[in-house]
DNA sequence: ATAGGGTTAG
């Protein structure tokens, strides 16, 4: 039983649509329109593509499916719950359309990624057809659409148009002509656009900062200029726009650190002004309005990124309406930190206590957790959990399953989700599958693989390059590693990087032939790395070419003078030949330098207590005990014809 | 009715 409430924004659109309705000249009191647009706004609402259904069926039976409204309605429910061609039914079967039917189809074409039909249906609504034509609302619809679709030149011809009906001047088709130029990459296209608008909003300059780092995003040699990203965010400040949420949540997301450097203390101290920014302008966090979860989610991983899930959580703790993107934010910050325990503990939590249903985000987040705990059998067991869901087609999922199944020993699985399972392929399941093959010891089948995807049409990147490299050289296949490499560089125009170089040096070198690798070396066209030294180094001590090895040490210690393991391994290569002389001088100049050996270090959970020991520790309460037992078991080692080899830590155990 | 923000996978 469904009882309407009287509600103020249809109710008014319903009595200003009445005046030129011919309905309500018929049925002023009782128009049946009214009860329908009331059912399919609940419908909408409630997500409900069945009560969508049986609104469209009443709609029918009292001849209503031509009310330009409900038909409009019935797009909009449709286009959202996924079922475009009945929307199209419902547009074929109007004999006038006007400009928001349009709009309204073409923006649930865009939803639907039917990037064809919407720009089909655009080119119709001109002069001179039987069309509406585009109007303001037409134009930032479409070129979204041609954002998602990623075609500059297809949006250029859009923009050619509203340039000539004079509508880009409005701010909001700007600003979404600004986030197509955005999603397409072309950061200066953008920022001219943003340049030449004669009014600007906040949302333009959100639009200008999230262009500016999804334009920066991937290009490594340009990554991620912060100096400049932030003067905008000042530049937006000094024109007297405030940040709102929109603008906080884009800045947050690069405040993520990823390891210790100036520059990571450096974008955490950002964040947590940001944090202070949302707290002091009282975009609240606890009142468990929409936007508040999305600042939330925002917040928690901003400080989970930075190693302090800690604050995460409490910010997490203090949230409203926690939503399956707040959850699954903090359950990620305790997976990152290594507390499975914990993040298994949260996904259990949400699921009981707040009746969350998990996603494949959600799943795939808790993976690493459950393959870390409880090894093939906890990926099983997520695995069975996503099939009770129906998620185990889903891509993400599938790719996560194929590598973490891989790097649990469960091979045999992960072909199975590969073949089985994943539908739809992309690059990631092809690298995934491909790399777990290789981790394997099955270069063959790897090789196999990749020349499957190019067949396919699949474009190799450097990923997937590395994957199939690394396993051919785990292998010894050196002849498909050569050609594979000497294609994707001349076929398919990769230009080597580091880690690919560094593939190919290991490659050439564990099949002995050392004396190629470093001509490789010489040849390349960036310059050499700590990686492709590493990798020469370790392959001349598997062959015994300690020349080799002394030339990849030294350069080595060139590049990494602060190193201090460089020196240490090089001191160790003259050891074991007995050049106490060489040793000593190079043990000389790392006390110049002031670097120590970072001592090695072990740890053990026991009953939620972790217990860490250092070389020659004897801090530990038990240590006695520790010492006596590891007595027995060296002597054990030693009566089972195992001889440890003691040399290279007795000499530095000064 | 239109644009802009959040969690995941190699």
């Amino acid at each position: 039983m469904i009882t309407f409430s009287r509600t103020s924004s249809l109710t008014n659109h319903i009595k200003s649509t009445h005046k030129t309705s011919p309905f309500h000249t018929f049925v002023p009191a009782n128009d049946p329109s009214i009860a329908l647009l009331k059912l399919l706004e609940l419908s909408i609402e409630a997500h409900s593509l069945q009560l969508s259904h049986q609104s469209h069926a009443r709609a029918h039976r009292v001849g209503l499916t031509r009310h330009p409204l409900i038909a409009q309605k019935l797009i909009f429910s449709y286009c959202k719950f996924k079922h475009p061609a009945d929307a199209k039914l419902v547009f074929d079967s109007l004999l006038v359309k006007n400009t928001h039917i349009c709009n309204t189809l073409l923006s649930g074409y865009g939803k639907n990624q039917l990037f064809l039909e919407s720009f089909e249906l655009f080119r119709e609504m001109r002069v001179g057809s039987v069309f509406p034509l585009a109007d303001d609302f037409t134009f930032s619809v479409i070129f979204k659409s041609v954002g998602d679709y990623g075609d500059v030149l297809c949006g250029e011809m859009v923009q050619g148009r509203g340039v000539k009906n004079g509508l880009v001047l409005d701010t909001v088709v700007g600003n979404s002509l600004m986030c197509m130029y955005g999603k397409c990459g072309c950061f200066d296209d953008a920022l001219k656009v943003f340049n030449e608008m004669p009014h600007r909003n906040a949302s333009s300059w959100n639009a200008l900062i999230s262009g500016y780092v999804k334009a920066g995003v991937g290009n490594a040699g340009d990554s991620f200029d912060g100096t400049r990203l932030w003067d905008l965010a000042k530049g937006m400040h000094s024109e007297g726009l405030r940040f709102d949420a929109f603008t906080v949540s884009i800045l947050l997301s690069l405040c993520g650190g990823d390891g210790g450097s100036d520059e990571c203390r450096h974008k955490y101290g950002y964040g947590r002004e940001l944090h202070c920014y949302i707290v002091k302008n009282r975009l609240d966090l606890s009142s468990g309005l929409d936007s508040d979860v999305h600042l939330g989610s925002c917040l928690i991983d901003m400080y989970s990124k930075n190693g302090n899930v800690v604050v995460g959580k409490r910010v997490f703790d203090r949230l409203k309406g926690k939503n399956i993107f707040a959850w699954t934010s903090i359950i990620n910050g305790y997976v990152h930190c290594g507390a499975f325990d914990e993040a298994l503990f949260l996904f259990r939590e949400m699921q009981w206590r707040d009746a969350m249903v998990p996603n494949k985000v959600s799943i795939v987040t808790i993976l690493p957790a459950c393959s870390s705990l409880a090894g093939l059998m906890g990926v099983k067991q997520i695995h069975g959990f996503a099939i009770r869901r129906e998620l185990n087609h889903e891509l993400s999922l599938c790719n996560a399953l194929i590598d973490t199944y891989s790097k649990s020993g469960g091979l045999n699985y992960a072909t199975q989700v590969f073949d089985y399972e994943c539908i739809n392929k992309d690059a990631i399941s092809w690298s995934s599958i491909i790399f777990g093959y290789g981790l394997h010891g099955q270069g063959q089948n790897a090789v196999i693989l990749f020349d499957k995807m190019l067949r396919n049409g699949f474009k190799p990147d450097t990923t997937v390059v590395i994957a199939v490299l690394s396993a051919c050289s785990r292998s010894g296949l050196l002849n498909d590693g050569m050609r594979i490499y000497e294609s994707v560089v001349t076929d398919y125009k990769i230009r080597p990087t580091a880690e690919m170089c560094s593939c190919m040096v290991d490659m050439l070198g564990r099949a002995g032939q050392i004396n190629r690798a470093h001509d490789f070396i010489k040849q390349m066209d960036i310059e050499p790395g700590p990686s492709i030294w590493g990798a020469l180094l370790c392959a001349s001590a598997i062959h015994g070419n300690s020349e080799m090895q002394e030339l990849a040490y030294k350069s080595l210690i060139q590049i990494e003078p602060e190193n201090s393991s460089n020196y240490i391994s090089l001191s160790n290569l003259y050891a074991a030949s007995k050049r106490w002389d060489v040793v000593a001088e190079i043990r000389k100049g790392m006390r110049e330098r002031g670097l120590k050996k970072l001592p090695g270090c072990s740890w053990i959970s026991i009953n939620n207590a972790t217990h860490s020991f250092f070389v020659a520790d004897k801090s530990h309460p038990c240590s006695d005990l520790i010492y006596t037992m590891l007595d027995a078991l060296v002597l054990a080692m030693k009566l089972t014809c195992y001889n440890p080899d003691f040399v290279y830590s007795m000499e530095f155990l000064d």
